[in-house]
DNA sequence: TTAGGGTTAG
């Protein structure tokens, strides 16, 4: 069919042929704009800087055009090799990917090329296509170090952890020279290697021990691969040290150490060291990244006014244009207790808005006990067309089960194939708590016994949390059957199943857990709360004899349980496992953290002032009803964080509505 | 040519 003949004069141009009088500057002008349109067909013969011109395309995204460019393209460079690679992993392309690859295969100037041999094997990294990134490194004819390393990477990079280890066991065998990439792609494949018979930490300290002896312990990016090692294993004496030796720190090993104490339960460290790193060197400045792991660390401790400062801090950089950042500062306020400051917060982001923003909030919601609210963001997140992830799923469920929402929580639960979400063991242990603190504890164990996948503890831990609820011992004991041989080394389990043993007033199989705690060395995690007071944080711990004020503290709690006993209240001795007197037991629930924290904030506060505290482990059933009690009697507002969501207490009465 | 640190949940 012919084009019509009214079409648009600027389009009919395009299709002649470029004036004999234009130079050649103007001639190329011309083809390149009619390319980019695409509305010209692939002029023959190609402009002089053809090459240029693919290159361009692949900058801009129009992959389709450069790949078609690709094909009539005489003398490709390596540079037109290397954007249409690095384009084709960006933008997900396999296809593309491997049609480059051909090409390359035929070439006799770039088929033996190291350098774009570790473009191609990169590339087939990122697009998720181990096999090929192999073949690729197998079939390379000039294997230098970069392809090496690239190799590595890829195996890191896909969890092959193992395989990684043996091809660098391989380098020193053929005497390729290891350099500082090597280790620390190697020190990353230590994680990965999840299957391997060989602890983790054994693996990384082979490493860690090999780069010293070959002078790469303290280069840099290997030291900083330590200490996130170290980190992600738990063993943070070791990061510590890999860190106070480092000669030349930078903000990327400073911001690695503070992670290591953030993601090791060690908040109040990481702060201080953050303090300690703005006050070392000038030369050292936080960046978005160090930002986003303190305001990470002050929500850890509820350190509400450091996060205020680090807000200031936000505006002043101008770091309120990345969302990561803002999604952090949210994060910050809704677990420092300020909800309505983390929405303003989501408003302001705006479209910029990404999954980890909407997450942030149905979570906020979530911990908070508005389980509506989340919802009505779940669905409004799907209405604008942001597809849910696995984590906004947990979120959810996670709230559904806070505010005992069991059918909501069973509706979402069955809809998450319609998101091409597969239910995880996350999903599972989610769907189970919500059921299990509902009191439907049979049909939580029907859910169990029918998953797909092999129950993960923490699916059984749900299960057990739920037992402890609703006394159940035979479920709870179904329940560690699984969990003892599962985590041995949590003594959670043990205390839990021994508290449930110890209210069903089966006292022999207390002492049969105790013995068992003892024997295994293992110890009970203890309670610990924090609360910050005139911008300065405080801690206790559960009958705290090192805090000055302890004596004060615990008589003035005295006075409330006296005041309490004569409404008729009778202290929850329940909770304590010791075979002690009664009365020694209620000094010892006068002595938990979280009273302690709040006699605190009750003498050091002025009276309009809301005492904010945040706890390691779950409330207690006597902290919850003495909080009750106080928040009426001294007319204040208490908002306590315990590992799971928030209780706000206010006139006796706690937003949890006793469920929690 | 290549590499190191981060947010949302449980």
């Amino acid at each position: 069919m012919s084009a019509p003949a009214t079409a648009l004069p600027h389009a009919s141009l395009l299709h002649l042929s470029p004036h004999p009088a234009l130079g050649p500057w103007a001639r190329t002008r011309l083809t390149r704009s009619r390319c980019l349109a695409s509305l010209a067909p692939v002029p023959a013969p190609l402009p002089a800087d053809a090459n240029h011109l693919v290159q361009t395309l692949c900058a801009s995204g129009r992959l389709a055009r450069a790949a078609a460019l690709l094909q009539g393209l005489p003398a490709p460079t390596q540079r037109t090799y290397e954007s249409l690679l690095l384009a084709a992993a960006r933008a997900g392309d396999a296809a593309l990917a491997a049609s480059v690859h051909r090409r390359l295969e035929a070439d006799p100037v770039f088929r033996s090329d190291p350098f774009l041999s570790t473009r191609l094997i990169d590339a087939y990294a990122l697009l998720g296509s181990l096999p090929a990134a192999r073949q690729v490194f197998d079939e390379a004819p000039v294997k230098s170090i970069f392809v090496w390393n690239a190799l590595l990477k890829a195996l890191a990079l896909a969890d092959h952890g193992e395989e990684a280890l043996a091809r660098l066991a391989d380098m020193g065998r053929l005497g390729v020279p290891v350099d500082s990439y090597s280790y620390a792609h190697g020190l990353k494949a230590c994680i990965a290697a999840s299957a391997s018979h060989v602890p983790a930490s054994a693996l990384v300290r082979e490493i860690h021990a090999h780069a010293v002896c070959r002078g790469y312990g303290l280069h840099t990016h290997v030291a900083t691969t330590l200490i996130d090692c170290y980190a992600k294993l738990g063993i943070v004496s070791y990061a510590e040290r890999v860190f106070a030796i480092m000669p030349e720190r930078n903000v990327v090993s400073w911001t690695a150490m503070i992670g290591c104490y953030a993601k090791n339960e060690r908040p109040g460290d990481a702060i201080l060291l953050f303090q300690e790193m703005m006050a070392s060197d000038a030369d050292i400045v936080p960046n978005s990244i160090t930002i986003v792991s303190i305001l990470h660390a002050c929500a850890g401790v509820n350190a509400l006014w450091q996060g205020k400062v680090l807000h200031a801090y936000i505006l002043r950089r101008g770091f309120y244009s990345l969302v990561s950042v803002l999604n952090a500062l949210m994060a910050m306020y809704m677990k420092c207790g300020c909800l309505e400051v983390g929405r303003h917060i989501f408003n302001w982001i705006g479209h910029r808005r990404d999954v980890v923003s909407w997450n942030t909030l149905i979570s906020g919601y979530g911990m908070h006990g508005f389980g509506h609210e989340a919802i009505q963001v779940f669905e409004e997140m799907t209405q604008v067309g942001v597809s849910p992830s696995i984590i906004t799923f947990i979120s959810v469920l996670g709230a559904c089960s806070h505010a005992g929402l069991v059918d909501e929580g069973k509706r979402l639960f069955e809809s998450m194939v319609d998101y091409n979400v597969k239910p995880r063991a996350e999903h599972y242990a989610c769907m189970v708590d919500l059921l299990g603190r509902a009191g439907h504890l049979d049909e939580a164990v029907e859910l169990i016994q029918g998953m797909h996948i092999r129950p993960t503890p923490q699916v059984w831990g749900s299960l057990l949390g739920a037992c402890r609820i609703h006394c159940h011992v035979e479920y709870a004991e179904m329940a560690c059957s699984q969990l003892f041989d599962l985590e041995p080394r949590n003594a959670g389990n043990y205390v839990l199943l021994a508290d449930i043993y110890s209210r069903a007033k089966l006292h022999n199989q207390v002492e049969v857990l105790k013995d068992l705690l003892k024997e295994h060395a293992l110890e009970k995690l203890p309670g610990c709360s924090w609360i910050e007071v005139k911008k300065k944080l405080h801690m206790f711990v559960s009958v705290d004899n090192k805090n000055s004020q302890v004596e004060e503290l615990q008589a003035l709690i005295g006075e409330f349980v006296t005041e309490m006993k004569n409404d008729g209240y009778v202290p929850d001795t329940g909770v304590v496992l010791y075979d002690i007197e009664e009365e020694e037991k209620e000094k010892i629930l006068i002595g938990h953290s979280e009273k302690l924290a709040v006699a605190f904030g009750l003498i050091n506060s002025g009276r309009g002032e809301v005492i904010r505290i945040t706890k390691n482990l779950r409330l207690c059933e006597d902290c919850h009803s003495v909080t009750k009690f106080i928040s009426k009697f001294t007319e204040r507002e208490i908002i306590v964080r315990d590992v799971n969501r928030f209780h706000h207490f206010r006139d006796g009465i706690c937003s949890c509505g006793d469920y929690w």
